[in-house]
RNA sequence: GCCGGGAUGGCGGAAUCGGCAGACGCGCGGGUCUCAAAAACCCGUGAGCUAACGCUCGUGAGGGUUCGAUCCCCUCUCCCGGCACCA
């Protein structure tokens, strides 16, 4: 009698006892002799339940968890939210919800929906970054920066919305316009806070050199992100004031070729060399334009803008003038906001040259080929070559002269060689009211003074008024800001500003080893025993962001002698993403597929099934193409579960009345070698391949009046990190085992069986397959030879030709070339 | 523009120390069962030629290396992702 496959049934009985049991609970019994695994998923935003993103990345992460735990390992695999940010504000302003109720009331559903897809996390550690009791730690953190100088004030300038009247954060800026209002932002000078990530550039840099485990696109993401150039700062005066200007440039061997000095149009000094020059009236327009426009770029006629400021810069090495520019193509944020302009070697500062009919003078000549003319370039030179009018430099060979001018520049005083990075330090600061606040009060006598560690956490008001108004909720609230002065006590006022939610999300897998410890963001030992991350899985959307801050921090930590490691991950693995018809799912294009509907119809194993089963795991899954449009289809994998139950139970009732076949007892320690290969790659998609052939074999076997005991008992246990409801149903239930098949030991194979004893043999006649035959594995040359030639294939392809070589490849091939 | 990754049946994909291209699944076609449908199960399914045995073509395009190329090399086209006036 087949037990039919019941998702329904299953499911929600194992969801049950595991939870009864403590099944996913990590040990932290000191005689637990097994190794330790971090199995780490990227923590989720609680924005309303799960969607299909979710659902693809956590199948991978939570197969990958289980399969270590079969292995032997006590694994950690926790889950938690970071829950700070500005859509619970936005829900608070638009639809008068209280933010803290929206971000745990959708925490609760999360949760709940993960159990439903049998997630093996570890609820005992959950956390959610809103949790007082976790951003205590996170400003506790702030004030240890703070202490080494490495959380700071400055002004600098930020995106402002004029409608929303708020900051917004680069990523809430889409094509220059307010994500929310569609209002074009303006850039405003104020004063926030920054964390100096600029001194890890080299460190971050360097120590990606060993993080072979990492995606090799995400290595290349941060490295441009980083942006580390060689090159030279050097002084030029301008004429008319005596005051110096520094630039950057990665080719000091070209000094001898600028015919023009430029200015960024934010640069502080350029409204005042305008107002000398007598040229404000032309450049004003400029930097009004500048401060309210997003700078589009690719804008062939904004690259040649500029206007002349009616002053002159002295050339360092030839004492030339040389006549001194703003435009928009020099950028503030880069470099010192001031160029030199070599247009005979930069394409750039060419375009702008002929534009503005300002001198070419090539100073590199590329060698065995003609001289270049500056009058009648058509291009910049950006080559290497031999130095001339240059002084004593002629002669030189780019680009070894960078470092030779270089060296000469810091001798005579007139610069030095330096490295440039386009990183920028981390601006934390947030006008936002559903966030860490910043543990900072400002005394007018003492200035910025450290909230106490005992005064942590600062906590958040209860009663904030979310209406749009002058300042953020924080800021307006009329009592939370009053405060004493810790140091004097004074009448002094709370910095309103809150943290950057990815500082939130910067140290929280370290709080995962230390859940509720009292004395600190983590215990020590606890981050010794279970650090650094075995396996980290997460979309790659944060290539950039997060996992660079969250090395950052580690760094830091490390400096403090509280971790004893400097990268929190050694291995990354990013899912794809789920589309739908070619694009992302948005409420906008009305494509969106929600994951639990699909649980709630078909079970979670099916669900888990479709997304490890559709593809590699860091492809993306277009949803139309795999699944069609019509969601009642009973997906292919859950017709295969009905399968697998079939096998399994017969392969029980049959029991060893009849023996296993040589054949399915090799298949089976095939697969288990297979499938245990593909784990370790998360090649997800062929290991359940291989699980379906296996299951095929079954099928056939019990069909031929075979046994299958010991391929059912092989195919239950593997398939458990994909399918752990209808598994541990089969286990228990139907193989009558006593204890969860996700604690049971993963298979191990025979590797004298995985070996095949006969072979297909391929012969080709000239590079053409023209016979196969079945061979012992261990035929030898001669033997395989002699087949191939007497093969009715190969006599007929062969026909009266001349044989003129023959290749023997044993066992698996022979081909034999002709001439005629 | 620069950097990274791709292009294989109707579809998702498999196979790379160079050796049977298309595993596995979806879809589709045919069949069994059924009053019928669904489900389930069985068979078939790259294209073309052939009565059949078989043969030819075929992994984005072109060329090269090789007994043999989806795989290695060169040139090109297109697609996806990231960065984008970075001096």
């Amino acid at each position: 009698m087949t037990r039919r496959y019941d998702a329904s049934q299953i499911e929600p009985k194992w969801q049950r006892v595991w939870a009864e049991e403590g099944l996913s609970r990590a040990s932290e019994d000191s005689d637990d002799p097994r190794p330790r695994f971090y199995a780490l998923d990227m923590f989720p935003y609680p924005s309303g339940d799960l969607h299909m993103g979710h659902a693809e990345a956590f199948s991978g992460g939570d197969a990958i968890a289980r399969y270590q735990a079969m292995r032997g390992f006590n694994v950690l695999h926790p889950i938690g939210w970071d829950a700070f940010g500005l859509p619970a504000e936005n829900a608070a302003i638009k639809r008068g919800l209280d933010p803290k109720a929206w971000t745990y009331q959708n925490i609760e559903q999360q949760a709940a929906s993960f159990d439903r897809m049998g997630m093996s996390f570890d609820g005992s550690r959950r956390l959610a970054t809103c949790d007082p009791e976790y951003y205590r730690w996170t400003q506790w953190l702030f004030l240890r920066f703070f202490e080494k100088g490495l959380a700071y004030r400055k002004t600098a300038p930020v995106n402002w919305c004029p409608q929303d009247r708020t900051v917004l954060a680069n990523e809430q800026v889409i094509q220059g316009a307010c994500e929310r209002c569609g209002t074009m932002v303006e850039r405003r000078e104020l004063t926030q806070w920054f964390y100096k990530i600029t001194d890890y550039a080299q460190r971050l840099l360097d120590d990606m050199e060993d993080m072979v485990e990492w995606p090799d696109r995400v290595l290349t993401m941060q490295r441009n992100w980083i942006g580390r150039s060689e090159g030279a700062r050097v002084t030029f005066t301008i004429a008319e004031t005596g005051e110096e200007i520094e630039i950057f440039t990665t080719r000091p061997d070209t000094l001898w070729g600028v015919t023009f000095f430029v200015f960024s149009v934010e640069h502080p000094a350029v409204g005042r060399l305008a107002e000398l020059g007598g040229t404000l009236e032309q450049v004003e327009p400029l930097i009004a334009h500048a401060r309210t426009t997003k700078r589009e770029y690719g804008d062939e006629a904004d690259t040649k803008d500029g206007v002349f400021l009616g002053v002159h810069a002295v050339n360092p090495v030839n004492g030339e003038q040389v006549p001194v520019y703003a435009a928009p193509y020099v950028l503030m944020e880069y470099g010192t906001g001031a160029i030199m302009a070599v247009p005979a070697h930069d394409e750039r500062d060419f375009a702008f040259a002929r534009q503005h009919g300002v001198q070419v003078r090539p100073v590199i000549q590329p060698e065995g080929a003609d001289p270049l003319d500056g009058d009648v370039m058509t291009e910049a030179y950006p080559g290497e070559g031999v130095m001339v009018n240059s002084g004593s430099f002629d002669g030189h060979r780019t680009p070894e002269s960078i470092a030779e001018v270089a060296a000469w520049l810091d001798d005579q005083g007139r610069g030095h060689a330096t490295v440039n990075f386009r990183i920028h330090d981390w601006l934390l600061s947030r006008q936002r009211s559903w966030g860490a606040p910043i543990p900072i009060v400002h005394c007018s006598t003492c200035g910025e003074v450290a909230v106490p560690d005992a005064d942590l956490p600062v906590e958040l008001p209860a009663d904030l008024d979310f209406s749009l108004g002058g300042e953020s909720p924080l800021a307006r609230h009329p009592t939370w800001k009053h405060v004493a002065c810790p140091r004097c006590g004074g009448e002094a006022e709370r910095d309103t500003d809150t943290m950057d939610t990815f500082v939130d999300s910067s140290w929280y897998f370290f709080r995962y080893c230390s859940p509720g410890y009292e004395d600190g963001p983590f215990r020590p030992e606890d981050v010794d025993r279970w650090m650094p991350v075995g396996q980290y899985t997460g979309g790659v959307e944060h290539a950039i962001l997060h996992l660079l801050y969250a090395r950052f921090f580690t760094k830091v930590l490390f400096d403090m002698g509280m971790v004893p490691f400097t990268e929190p991950f050694p291995k990354l693995m990013n899912q794809g993403q789920v589309i739908y018809g070619g694009s992302s799912m948005s409420k906008s294009k009305g494509n969106i597929v929600e994951p639990m509907p699909l649980v709630e119809r078909w079970g979670a194993d099916s669900m888990r099934l479709i997304m490890l089963f559709a593809g590699p795991f860091e492809d993306d899954i277009d949803w139309k193409l795999i699944a069609g449009d019509d969601p009642n289809r009973r997906p292919g994998v859950h017709s295969w579960l009905g399968r697998v139950f079939g096998v399994v139970d017969e392969a029980l009732a049959r029991g060893t009345s009849a023996a296993e076949s040589d054949a399915l007892i090799r298949l089976t320690h095939r697969t288990i070698e297979g499938v245990t290969h593909d784990m370790e790659r998360f090649r997800f998609n062929t290991a359940i391949s291989k699980l379906q052939v296996l299951t095929n074999e079954m099928r056939t076997a019990l069909d031929d009046g075979g046994g299958a005991l010991g391929a059912a008992r092989a195919l239950v246990q593997l398939l458990a990190p994909f399918a752990p409801f209808a598994t541990e149903e089969l286990w228990r239930e139907v193989l009558g085992e006593g204890s969860s098949v996700h604690v049971s030991a993963w298979p191990s194979f025979d590797p004298s069986l995985v070996v095949e004893d006969t072979v297909t043999m391929v012969v080709q006649v000239d590079g053409k397959v023209r016979d196969k035959l079945e061979v012992a594995t261990g035929i030898d040359e001669a033997g395989a030879l002699e087949l191939a030639r007497a093969s009715a294939g190969a006599q007929r392809a062969i026909g009266d030709r001349d044989v003129v070589r023959e290749i023997v490849k044993v066992p698996r091939l022979v081909n034999v070339v002709t001439r005629g």
